[in-house]
DNA sequence: GTGCTAGATTTTGTATGCAAAATCTAGCAC
DNA sequence: GTGCTAGATTTTGCATACAAAATCTAGCAC
């Protein structure tokens, strides 16, 4: 037998590529994605990025035109909203099954990356900031063991997507919330959890309403 | 300007082939996918397949190891489970949605829906009751207006993958909660259908325990 | 200047070819 | 019989090639 050794393929290597590009805003929402350029970008040829494609279109980041090449998707703030309503069905469900199975190397797992958010924030850098909390979220979404949960939160992008149009909420008072979340797990209080990662999302998601009523 | 309309790639047939397989039985979890003989049967080569394998493994019907092929994915217990509490957190979202939004095409497009299962039901086709089952779930989420949320329910076949293994419930009560949750998506009771919807799916899900208990 | 058309150019989608990896098979030792 | 090894066979992943479609460009009419 040969190595059970995770080999990855190019189409997963140029997927992640492209896929961080458009994370970082290297690639902006209605760019088109040129089969030449990127195969020559990226040192493959033009073979593996159709499989990438195809995965990113799945994931709502690219969108898939037929003769007509790839672009990056440009999510409109009604569909904002509704991914928020998903991510608000979603997340506490990860939240209530985290509190009630972490057990040691989890809750270590979820401190430190609660640390990693702390420094962030304290270092007031939004870009870290969003990162972190995307991690955080991620973290307590993939603690649950619920892997169907976590493809469809992590595939989707759903928490990254929803803060793409900056910052909604003042970082301290979002501190306050996960460190309240953090604690509700700890204490393996799973109903707790679940409503303040409700409470924590409806919040930003009135915010990015608010937002959208004001200038539209 | 060429036509706009929706040309579809081979890629795209072919995905659509062999999610077929899989959702009838044709192919079975664990079957490998050979490159070759699927190319051959679909009359295609081998390069289209490459990403309508990597839609399908997006879907978590197909499990890709790399360099070693694909194979149909099996879903352990465990994971049906999860994907129930995936469900029971998402479907009653889409019906409290459609129950708000529902306009006259909508009601009468679910009406429709029902009425092909309502026959299924009487004539007792376990196989036809399951694709009637799978339609009027996903009208309903459809419905909602969320497409975020009904590219999730559906690209993961939530709805089609919970009730693979065999029927659980008895088609009469089935129908009878679908037709209590018509109702109340006809009268725009959000709160009144999310809760039907999920009493009706937190029972599935609880006969599914019970059948797992049982013989595991 | 605008609007149209035809040809050239670019870009995409798919089939094919080839090298590397995985799997199968046969032979041999025990 | 089992277990191992080496060579043959199959299968995969990727680059390349080519035809068809889309886009660009130049010329011309007005």
């Amino acid at each position: 037998m040969p190595e059970t050794i995770a080999y990855e393929d190019l189409s997963e290597k140029v997927y992640q590529s492209i896929k961080g590009m458009i994370l970082t805003g290297e690639l902006l929402p209605g760019d088109k994605l040129k089969q030449e350029d990127l195969a020559l970008r990226l040192g493959v040829s033009r073979t593996p990025l159709a499989s990438a494609f195809s995965k990113l279109e799945k994931e709502m980041l690219v969108e898939l035109l037929p003769r007509r090449g790839a672009r990056v998707r440009a999510l409109s703030k009604a569909e904002l909203l509704d991914l928020y309503d998903v991510r608000i069905r979603l997340e506490p469900l990860g939240a209530a099954e985290t509190a009630k199975r972490a057990g040691e190397a989890a809750l270590a797992e979820l401190e430190a990356t609660l640390a990693a958010y702390r420094t962030t924030v304290s270092a007031k850098d939004p870009a870290a900031i969003r990162l972190a909390d995307y991690q955080f979220h991620l973290v307590i979404t993939r603690l649950s063991g619920n892997e169907a949960l976590f493809r469809i939160v992590s595939s989707f992008n759903i928490v990254f997507i929803c803060n793409q149009r900056g910052i909604l909420k003042p970082p301290a008072k979002s501190l306050a919330e996960h460190e309240a979340l953090a604690g509700a797990i700890r204490s393996h209080d799973a109903e707790l959890a679940s409503r303040i990662m409700e409470d924590h999302l409806l919040d930003a998601r009135a915010r990015l309403a608010a937002l959208i009523e004001e200038r539209p």
